[in-house]
DNA sequence: CTTGCCCACTCGTCTATACGAGTAAGCGTG
DNA sequence: CACGCTTACTCGTATAGACGAGTGGGCAAG
């Protein structure tokens, strides 16, 4: 157990009124601020710590646990302390549903990972019809069941985003919409082939702590909130032809939107 | 100390894997949920839950801080720990900033939440020039020095919104837009009247953890994120003319956009 | 009745200790 | 050289106890 370099972290001020574990939150927070530690860098240990400031380990995970929360260190078992990476991030830009966009055959995140350099992969791919929540039934104008359509994105082996589609049965039943590949350009395109031209989306967006399931699912390190985002797509009658609820991971995502100044 | 409700929660399962703090915060997670506490509601204090899981009082704290981190519930000093409120939130629609909007003389927060019926508040209001950061001047089109507007935005005494708007100082300088009050309809008003007649926003949105800065700002409950905005508007010329940087309490807030299917 | 104190209850902070379990490197054996 | 064991270091979980400080109700003194 070496000693830690000195200057690197400060002393305690006793006299303070702030909590120490506060305190040595501070100071790593603000070490790692001023560049001290980058990205991935390991931090001092729980048993360094300790000897540095003379209290106790409870008050130095204390410490580690306010860092944690606010997402800027992770803990890996066996192991240490680290700053946490930030992942490349993905843009979402608001004309990626553009009509242009959905002439090839592979889906729009596909496309769009492969031309990044990232590897894409989309993975539990369930589809089934089943009883509409009071949300989505709401939103596609009473209707009792849909068929659903619930897959998960993944980057470079990491599971970024989580997503259901929602569409009414009569739209959807019996139609290349209900199988597990929906064919070249999407859903999207099976619905205007179907008639339903598209008009526009409506996007709700919402930003949360993860629920436990979703810290499953997008093995997300905790200090990471979800971006939750509910789109509506409606079709030139004004009808809406499809719900899609989606959770993100937010330190995986950039959201990008125009708006006319009208 | 009265024993608790039997029922209420259950006993934990010694054979399992899960370690004892977290089948406690799943149980009570899971009474919150199914609805046996309220929003507002206390729930059983430290020494309670001590008692009637027979485990030592750190072990049940550990449970709490896994709810709060989740920003389902939050501890009062010398009260209880209780089931967070949900805040009534704000609705920020894609044609907030449409022109018809800007005619009356009251700013859109105040008009939209008297409409609202709560209580609207903006204070901390500071105008002054400073160095352009990186980012900004970058947005800007490589401007050096900008006029910067800092706001934060209440409601109900609750503060919602912290924001700052930076300007080139090319424009800004000497108008309204430099004063406190920058007149009927805000800044945008004053730029079309500058000759600066708008074309278009552009909005990126992330969502993370708060600073330490931002909790204290926004008196933010542990647990909660924010969405952090980033709109840059533009003229009819192409120009950038502005940059508003803002913070959200994600509690407080759903944003909203509409986008054409083209 | 009012005021002020006390006390019980609550969460906040901190110490000291113990054992468990994941990781990685070194070392010895086959 | 390859494999498996040991060992040291890491964080994870849990106990028991102590004192501090905010809150609110009850009780006693005025």
């Amino acid at each position: 157990m070496s000693p830690l370099p000195s200057g690197l972290l400060g002393d305690l001020d006793p006299t303070s009124d702030r909590a120490v574990f506060r305190q040595i939150a501070d100071q790593l927070r603000e070490a790692i601020d001023r560049g001290r530690f980058h990205e991935g860098d390991k931090l001092p240990s729980e048993a360094d710590l300790v000897e540095h400031y003379g209290v106790s380990r409870m008050t130095v995970r204390n410490s580690f646990s306010i860092l944690q929360g606010e997402g800027l260190v992770h803990a890996e078992h066996g192991k240490g302390v680290f700053v946490r990476p930030r992942p490349p991030v993905r843009r979402l830009a608001s004309d990626r549903f553009a009509r242009r966009h959905r002439e090839q055959g592979k889906s729009a995140f596909i496309v769009e990972a492969d031309a990044a350099g990232s590897h894409p992969q989309v993975d539990s791919l369930e589809v089934k019809e089943e009883k509409a929540s009071p949300d989505v039934s709401a939103r596609l104008g009473s209707v009792r069941r849909v068929l659903a359509r619930r897959r998960r994105y993944l980057l470079d082996g990491r599971p970024v985003e989580f997503a259901t589609s929602f569409l009414p049965l009569d739209i959807a039943r019996g139609t290349q919409i209900a199988e597990p590949n929906p064919g070249p350009g999407g859903i999207y395109a099976r619905l205007e082939e179907l008639g339903h031209r598209l008009d526009h989306f409506e996007e709700e967006i919402r930003a949360r702590m993860p629920s436990p399931a979703e810290v499953k699912t997008l093995r997300l390190a905790s200090g990471v909130p979800v971006i939750h985002l509910i789109r509506t797509a409606f079709d030139t009658e004004g009808r809406a032809v499809e719900v899609c609820d989606t959770v993100m991971a937010a330190d995986a995502y950039v959201l990008s939107y125009q708006l006319p100044a009208t």
